[in-house]
DNA sequence: CGGCTTCCATGAAGGCTGCTCATGGAACGG
DNA sequence: CCGTTCCATGAGCAGCCTTCATGGAAGCCG
């Protein structure tokens, strides 16, 4: 048989996290030849080689680090097996274990605390566990995809409500709201437009372009930042003017104004990214039920 | 341990698919008393009874059901672990065809050749064409976004790790190290500091600008070259001294001396230039993955 | 350039685990 | 009551995983 042990996998992760056979063993509490052995194993059962070795280490080669993204999936779902089991032997629908969960860092700080709130008080046994991740490269749905997370926070495709990361195949996503665009200025500022455009690294523009287009006028000049937040201090210092979702206006300190875009603004959609595998599983679930229940964010009434 | 074997998990589901051991056994090609102890097995680390045995043969309960239920999920994964790492060892094993990079001098002179080495040493279906590509103007990442190369080794803006070209929309970059800024002197001169200032047309200054401004000394002329190996080969010749980056000053002759700029010195930002389209490529994923695995360059021993 | 250190690889030996075989107990039907 | 058909149980054996003890290769450093 082919299939690859927990423990192999347990290996393969610790490997693909640790870039050593060495430090992967001791973390793992056995010797180094033991890893070794386990390593050479699994290569031999999926007829590929795993990792390169080299004098610094161990370095996953492509298959190396598609076969630990599978491992880390396959572990999350076998200790989900064995805390469902429980759970439905106790015939109690108390939820327990970990729960990652990625987002981008609007919906980290503007979406998820109540959710989360939510999902606790329903099921104190539930731990989730909220990183933030910057939506650029394979942004969060990558996490999802490289079993880092159990669910993701993303920006979807507004057409086809898919993850518009390049080819991460495999991955569901879902629809949670379409969120318009606003302008964000400083408040009382008397030509707004002649300020500089903020705009920041994980606004791909993409989703704001074909509104510009329709525009009759240009900022006069922009300006990039790493961070959201480091927009909206620039915005509220007077030093520009930006763009933004209505996410992460919610966060917008004294002294920005936000002004809608029209009756047509361009708008962004966020959803939610999983593994079907994981979607079945009764802590996700309950999860994506609790997102669903959250309105779309709408502009705070200007100061 | 408490995790469910591969094995395990098979004999989960055929009992749970034959409701009786003895069926499943038989489709599992063992003896009926491997699947009972194996149930036995599963229902200790689990803690939870899984099948009411009986008269005629064995029923799922509710907890039985879910554990076959996610016994099926994990061996389909299992499965898809297996194929898709083997098509990842496949896909790398065939990668071919050309591949033209662009750098800068000092880049193409000590950063790439030992990462081509390596890569053609693990694709030799490969044929990396390096091409240099003075950084002015649109520099090399204006070769990418013309068509003319797959990835130009650029120098980023140190904040943002994106091309600080005049906006060259759709380019996508990513940083590789920072290097530091040196003092490059003729060997036993004893007031370098009183010679001219040999710059280069590529340094565009704007990295050492701020480190400049800091000095309380100036330099009492700057001469003005073309190429920065021009530039060494003055200093070697004890006509000037330069500053210069650590990438570049590894070429240095002898009759050069590399004295540190202090604690705090200028730096430089290297990174990879491409396009997002190119940058799903097996061959550029590749490329990529060989250039983060060099080091930062050092300054070499002051000879 | 040679020792030192730090990686990983390898082979032999021991213990654990999972398998089979043989047998027993329980329930049902004739 | 007996035969049949389930599953359970215990002993023995084979295979696997781990450890121990080495060895080889590749930087690092004086």
């Amino acid at each position: 048989m082919t299939d690859l042990a927990p423990h192999e996998l347990r290996i393969l992760v610790a490997v693909d996290r640790d870039r050593s056979f060495t430090a992967a063993a001791t973390a793992l509490g056995m010797s180094q030849s033991a890893v070794s052995h386990a390593v050479r194993g699994c290569e031999r059962k999926l007829g590929a080689v795993l990792f390169e070795r080299g004098r610094h280490g161990a370095r996953p080669t492509p298959a190396g680090a598609q076969a630990a993204a599978h491992a880390r999936q396959i572990l999350h779902l076998l200790a989900t097996l064995a805390t469902e089991t429980r759970a439905a032997a106790q015939q109690t629908a108390e939820l327990t274990g970990p729960l990652r969960i990625v987002a981008f860092r609007s919906a980290a700080a503007h979406l998820l605390p109540g959710v989360l709130a939510r999902l606790t008080a329903r099921h104190p046994g539930l731990e989730p566990e909220l990183r933030i991740v910057r939506e650029i490269g394979r942004g969060t749905a990558g996490e999802v995809a490289d079993g880092h997370a159990e669910l993701g926070i993303a920006t979807l495709d507004a057409a086809t409500g898919q993850s518009p990361s390049p080819s991460l195949p495999g991955l569901l996503a879902g629809r949670l709201f379409t969120e318009p665009y606003a302008l964000a200025h400083p408040v009382g500022h008397p030509l707004p437009r002649t300020l500089p455009l903020v705009d920041w690294d994980e606004n791909c523009g993409s989703y704001t372009r074909d509104w510009w287009r329709s525009q009759d006028w240009i900022p006069a000049a922009t300006v990039n930042v790493e961070d959201d937040t480091v927009t909206l201090s620039l915005v509220a210092q007077g030093l520009g003017m930006s763009i933004m979702p209505a996410l992460t206006l919610l966060g917008a300190p004294p002294g920005v104004a936000v002004t809608g875009l029209g009756p047509q603004p361009p708008t962004r959609t966020v959803g939610y990214v999983t593994t079907p595998a994981l979607a079945r599983t009764a802590a996700v679930r309950e999860l994506i039920r609790e997102l669903r229940s959250v309105p779309a964010p709408t502009l705070a009434p200007s100061v």
